[in-house]
Parts: C-alpha cells; sequence; structure tokens
DNA sequence: TCACCACTGTACGGTAGCGTACGGAAACAT
DNA sequence: ATGTTTCCGTACGCTACCGTACAGTGGTGA
C-alpha cells in the first residue's frame, strides 16, 4: 500500500534516496484516500515514508501547503483523466452513455473514488472548497454540453446535466454508505444503468395517463 | 446559537440548572452540525454548556457513547419527522412531487441538513455508518413503494426510487460543495424540480428520435 | 579537495483533546 | 435536619500532532 524508501545501491552500500515535494504529495493523496484529510498529517505521513518531519518542512512551509499542493494536484490530474478518457468517441448520444455507465461503475473500484469522497467530506476546507466547486461546475458544463448536443434548448439541458452530475455524486455516497441498496447482481445493474440512461434521455412532455 | 446555560432563580440567587444525558446529546448535534463529528468533542462541548467535564463523564462513559447516542438520536428524530410530513398526502402522486419538491428546496435550508452531511461527511466511524445504510435504505424502499404505488412494476420502481435518492443526496452534496452550479433564481429553481418530477415519472418506452 | 548547498535527522517546546481521581455541592428521602 | 445519592468542578497525567532550532551528511561544482 505505501511505497517503502527502497535503497538504490545494488551491492553493499544501501541508501535511502532523497524526497521531493512530489513524493510528499502523492503519499498525501494517498493517505487521503484512506482516512480523509485527518489522515494527512506530517508525522504519520513521515512514518510512512521512512522520513522524519525534517524532510517534510524543508519542502512544505507547513501542513497547510502540502493539503494545498496536494489537492492542487488532484484537480489537475483527474479532470484530465475524465476528459480524455470519454471525448475519444464522437457521436454525442454515445458519449453520453459511455460517460453514465462509466461514472457509474467506476463508484465500485474504489482507489480514485475515496479520493473524492474525501474531498467531499471535507468540502468546509479552505483549499478544499474552490476545487471542488471549480471540478463540479466542470462536470455540470460538460454534461449539459452533450444533452445540448442532443438538440435539447440550453435550459432544459443544463438541468438534465445537473440531473445527471447529482445522481451521479449521490451514487458515490450511497455506494460508500449503504452499498446494499444499490443492485448488486451484475445483470441488475447494468438493467439500473440502462434505465437511469433512458430517463435521463426521456422526451420532455409528460406522456403517462 | 448554544443554549446557555441559563439560571432558574428569578430574584438574586442564580444557580446553573444540572445537565442530563439528553442536554449532551442535543449539544452533540447542534456541535455537529456546524463543525462536524470533530467538533464532538468533550472539553469544548462542555464549554459551549458552561459545564466542564466533570459533569459529561458522569453521563456518558467516553465521547463515543456520546456519539453514538447522539447519532441514534438523530436517527430516530428525523426519519420521524419525514415520513410524518409527507405521509399525509393521500394520492401516490401528489405524495411523490410533495416529496421531491420538499427535499429538494430543503437543501436551501441549513439545520437540518448540516447534521446529514457531517454524517456522510463521517460515514466510515463504526457508529455512523450503520445508522446512515439503515436511514439510506429507509428512504429508496419509500421512495420505490411511491412509484410501485404509481404503477410501475416492482423492478422498475425500485430504480426510479434509487434514482431519485441519488438525485438528492447527490443535490445535498452539490448544493454544499457548489452552490453556484445550481438553479439561484427562484423561478428557475422551480422548473429544475418540475423537470426532475417529470424525468423520474417519465414513461419507460424511448420516445424521441 | 574543499567549500557550499540541498536535504535530513534529532531534540525540543507548545497545544488540544481524552480520560481518571477525588472532593464537594445539590437534591432528595426519611 | 441529616444522611444518601446524584451530579459537578478541579486537578492531573497521557497521547498525538504541529512547528522550530540546529547540527549534521552527502552530492556537486570550482
Amino acid at each position: 500500500m505505501v511505497s517503502e524508501r527502497r535503497v538504490k545501491g545494488s551491492g553493499g552500500k544501501r541508501t535511502a534516496p532523497r524526497l521531493t515535494a512530489d513524493d510528499w504529495t502523492a503519499a498525501a493523496l494517498e493517505a487521503m484516500a484512506d482516512g480523509g484529510l485527518a489522515a494527512v498529517a506530517v508525522e504519520p505521513l513521515a512514518a510512512r515514508l521512512g522520513a522524519t518531519k525534517g524532510s517534510f518542512y524543508w519542502h512544505f512551509a507547513n501542513r497547510d501547503a502540502l493539503i494545498e499542493a496536494a489537492v492542487l494536484r488532484w484537480e489537475r490530474d483527474h479532470t484530465e483523466a475524465v476528459i480524455g478518457l470519454v471525448d475519444a468517441e464522437p457521436d454525442p448520444l454515445a458519449r453520453l452513455r459511455l460517460l453514465i455507465g462509466l461514472v457509474l461503475h467506476s463508484t465500485a473500484r474504489p482507489v480514485d473514488g475515496s479520493i473524492e469522497l474525501a474531498m467531499l467530506a471535507t468540502a468546509d476546507h479552505p483549499h478544499v472548497a474552490p476545487v471542488l466547486a471549480r471540478v463540479t461546475e466542470r462536470r455540470v458544463a460538460y454534461t449539459a454540453g452533450l444533452f445540448a448536443a442532443l438538440g435539447w434548448p440550453a435550459a432544459e439541458a443544463r438541468h438534465r446535466g445537473l440531473l445527471a452530475v447529482t445522481a451521479y455524486l449521490g451514487h458515490a455516497q450511497m455506494a460508500h454508505v449503504a452499498a446494499g441498496s444499490l443492485p448488486t447482481a451484475e445483470a441488475d445493474r447494468q438493467r439500473y444503468v440502462d434505465q437511469v440512461i433512458l430517463l435521463l434521455t426521456a422526451a420532455s412532455a409528460p406522456d403517462r395517463a
């Protein structure tokens, strides 16, 4: 789980390699994934890296600076990843389906999702709040753009994008706090995703009796 | 914000009233609303109540016991409140509309919602997790019941209930971390809620070209 | 090779909160 | 009124973590 500080010499002299600021931010995100922001603590982190605080306070002014760096790094890496993953698909409808299916299934695997959950859990932190606000708005805008590309007028596209993103956020939460309430069997899960896509792309006019 | 420890005598002798266990759980929930579970700390709580730890450790074995009591109390009060509020309406469709509208607007006012957000933020805590799981499943089951009463088959009703609840959870999150991404103008907000209700109750078959 | 600089370890003081011990006050029963 | 139970305050030690001071070490260029 933790990348121990490995020796670099091959033969006899085993020397611990020096650490960079990036090593610390990476460790911070790793700690955040399991333990939340509270786990981003200098001394435990140093222990995990096989170093001491003396190293840390060289690279960062204080704990707060580390948090800021880690959170900004997450924003950068994370948004690039998702966009690059979906934007390959040319057809808007297929892209929407790909996005929703991908994102609803992604809550199953833990690694990346738990960082996001940890961020949501600490949304009040002054360094976390603006990042979450940016990421969220970016998602809504992107999803709304997909609906707009499918022909819905701007306002309605925005509303559908909003519903899609809120559904995703809630799905992530539910996978975390009440996994048992979500469909478990693979077939049922697939049907659920299909159903969601269907409802999100349903016609506007009410047509039920 | 905090109910200070008031005197009870009318004239000259001002005596602080004694505290009950319920006073402590109430204060704990109050602290949780602004500050999260971390703010449920014995010494600060005692300060807010104008008492000392000596009092606390008489009523509770330790901090953990207080957390458990507070969280269970929240579960009890909270579920009763919501059910009682909506179950008056006899017509299922009206009840569904009432529920969704109520719940999507509720994220605006802070009091009750912030406790729930705090719980979600600490979902990993051993005392919080089971409560959240129960409350969530209860909501899904209830909402699914509404859709079932409207005529959808059980599986689809469950899926729609699931989507409704995830949308609610995500909405609450978004109101917290990216309020600016949600509709701000009252008219737009109303249209958004209508749109959500429409999509959640849309017919099953895809009918778009 | 040697002086310098980037980096790290050690040692220290400070703060916040948990939990315990115990004496004493306040209510209550008799 | 007085003893008993209930409740509360004070004082203490303990742990975890933050941040600082400073002495060292190892690589690197002159």
